[in-house]
DNA sequence: GGTGTTGGTCAACATCCGTTGGCAACGGTA
DNA sequence: TACCGTTGCCAACGGATGTTGACCAACACC
């Protein structure tokens, strides 16, 4: 059943925007309406496609967060990788943004951080640091870091970290990350 | 003219409820009706007293993170220091939690946590970073890690985050803190 | 005791929101 | 050509929101 619709380009085009307005401006203020002029298109064109709004962030919000393979390479550049890794993504995809900006507010997008955050992170992070055993606890220190991150450079605009460069950003936050992953427990 | 109005209890009142609506609800979400209703009296009575909802929220998270002596203690143990006063504010308070929800979505509440970053959080890195010169940026590294741990603890609630002692997160954060502000840049 | 100020309620306004149902044009099919 | 599912627009509904102004009760002061 993937026959090509009429309608594909509309539906595109409602996704797109919502992705826009999601990352701009959050779940609340993120209206229907607005999203719906953006894509050119009638409001009630996005119930039909998508049900509720809380349907259409569900759409607009499926991210994969595409991890690399990381057992590949030395246990000691992982810091690295994954840091470079998500500054990429980030900078490529605002649906990470607007899943950020949601989250905070709407419970349903929190439950996707924590969805995405446990199905692409945890592996990672499970083949890699020491004891298995406190594997969660790392992958949320990898995560308190890397979202702080994401928190001032693309939400907050914080002005110093928006101006560092991406290699300035990996250089500082890398070894925090690698020391999260492979440090023994403190 | 400090004299104690009738109103004061009111006053308080209804800046209490808001603080509470705000850090578990968002700017959005958080109504004038709702917060009303908690305090106990008429939503009216908050435009009142606080013109709007945007004075409310001005008030509600008028915050003074009341920054330790760092100047007195040993350099290489401002990284503890730092942390350790953080968590701390962050729990006693629900004021830093709305400031942080709201500033996501909200122009106002961002540019009020630029604010306080820059006031309270600047001068100690000024007073302890090797080049004064880079300061802002070693700030920044530092919100990073700050905001975003209690990003994960308290906002975003990542279970093993939540369930990790203040004694464990001082222990992983603290160096990462120290080698933001005290190494030299990469 | 009258009078002005303060603390508080009530009802309403204008606006915006998500959502719904009806209806017109289009496109392929028989 | 006649038909029917698809695509789209339009107008409206019910409800919620920030905000306003009229009105009432209690208090302070002359």
């Amino acid at each position: 059943m993937t026959t090509v619709r009429r309608s594909d380009a509309t539906r595109a085009a409602i996704l797109e925007a919502a992705r826009e307005r999601f990352a701009s401006d959050g779940y609340e203020r993120a209206t229907i309406r607005a999203i719906a002029r953006d894509a050119g298109i009638d409001p009630s064109m996005v119930m039909r496609y998508y049900g509720s709004k809380q349907g259409l962030f569900a759409a607009a919000s499926a991210i994969e967060i595409g991890m690399p393979e990381l057992g590949a390479l030395p246990a000691q550049h992982v810091g690295v990788a994954l840091v470079t890794h998500f500054l990429d993504r980030w900078e490529s995809d605002e649906a990470l943004t607007a899943m950020l900006r949601v989250g905070v507010t709407n419970e349903v997008g929190a439950a996707r951080v924590h969805e995405i955050f446990a199905a692409q992170l945890g592996p990672v992070t499970r083949g890699v640091c020491p004891d298995p055993a406190d594997a969660p606890r790392r992958a949320a220190l990898v995560a308190s870091q890397i979202l702080g991150m994401a928190l001032v450079r693309y939400v907050l605009l914080l002005p110093p970290a928006v101006e560092m460069s991406a290699e300035e950003v990996v250089a500082w936050l890398a070894p925090t990350v690698q020391r999260y992953l492979t440090a023994e427990a403190p």
